[in-house]
DNA sequence: TGTGCATATAAGCAAATTCTTATATACTGA
DNA sequence: TCAGTATATAAGAATTTGCTTATATGCACA
C-alpha cells in the first residue's frame, strides 16, 4: 500500500469516536441514532464522521426502511490494514451497553 | 491498548511525512538533516514533526557529536501496533537514495 | 396526503495543525 | 575563543478539523 494513501486511512482512524466507531462496526453493523446514543454525539456531527469514512470507501451503507446501517467495506484495499490495527484495541462492548435502552427498532 | 491513547498514535501516524519517518526509522536510525534532504522540507518543519514524535515516546534520541539520531522506541507500549502498520508499507529505500549524495557525515 | 422520525447537508466558528521566518542553543575544529 | 554546522524553539499565518445550528431529504404510517 502508498504511503500516501495509507496515511489517509490513518489520519482517518486517529481520532477517538471514528477509532471507536470502527471497533464497534467490527463486531456489528450500526446505524446513526445508535451512534449518537452511544457517543452522545449531536446527529449530524454522528453523520459528518460517516460521511469521511464513506467517502474514504471504508465503509459501505444499506437501508433499512428508516434507517442506514453502516458496515466496514471488506472490499476495501484498507481492509487488511483496518483489521491488523483494530486487533490492537478491546471490544467496545461497555459502549454498547450504555445505548442498549435507546437501540432503534 | 485503550482507544483513547491509540487514536493519538494513529494521528501521528496519519501524517505522510511522518508515516515515511516511521519506516524509514525502521530500517535504520536518522538525524533532522537527512530527513531535511529526505523530504526536501526546513530544518523546523522536520525538526517539529519529530518533536511530536518525541512527546509521544515513540522515538528516542542519541547525540552523536553534531547530529542527533533518532531511533524508534522498542519500549514503548505502542510499538508492536506501530509494526503491525508499518509492515503494510513499502520500504522507502527510493527516498533514502535521493539523499544519498547529501547524507550528512 | 400530511406528520414524524432518521439521516444528510450547508454554513459558520473555534481549536488544532503545519508550515514559515527569525532566533537561540549545542557542539566542533581552527 | 570564534566561526560554522546541526538542532531546537518561538511566533505568526494559512489551512484543516470537528463541532454547532439550521434546513433539506427520504421513508413509514395513519
Amino acid at each position: 500500500m502508498e504511503i500516501e494513501r495509507g496515511a489517509v486511512l490513518l489520519k482517518l482512524l486517529g481520532d477517538r469516536t471514528r477509532l471507536s466507531m470502527f471497533k464497534i462496526l467490527e463486531s456489528r453493523d450500526c446505524c446513526v441514532c445508535e451512534f449518537t446514543a452511544i457517543f452522545e454525539m449531536s446527529q449530524p456531527a454522528v453523520s459528518q464522521h460517516i460521511r469521511k469514512l464513506k467517502d474514504a470507501g471504508l465503509v459501505t451503507e444499506s437501508r433499512k426502511s428508516q434507517w442506514i446501517y453502516y458496515s466496514l467495506n471488506k472490499e476495501s484495499e484498507f481492509y487488511p490494514l483496518m483489521q491488523d490495527i483494530l486487533s490492537h484495541f478491546p471490544s467496545q462492548e461497555e459502549n454498547l451497553k450504555n445505548s442498549l435502552q435507546i437501540t432503534c427498532d
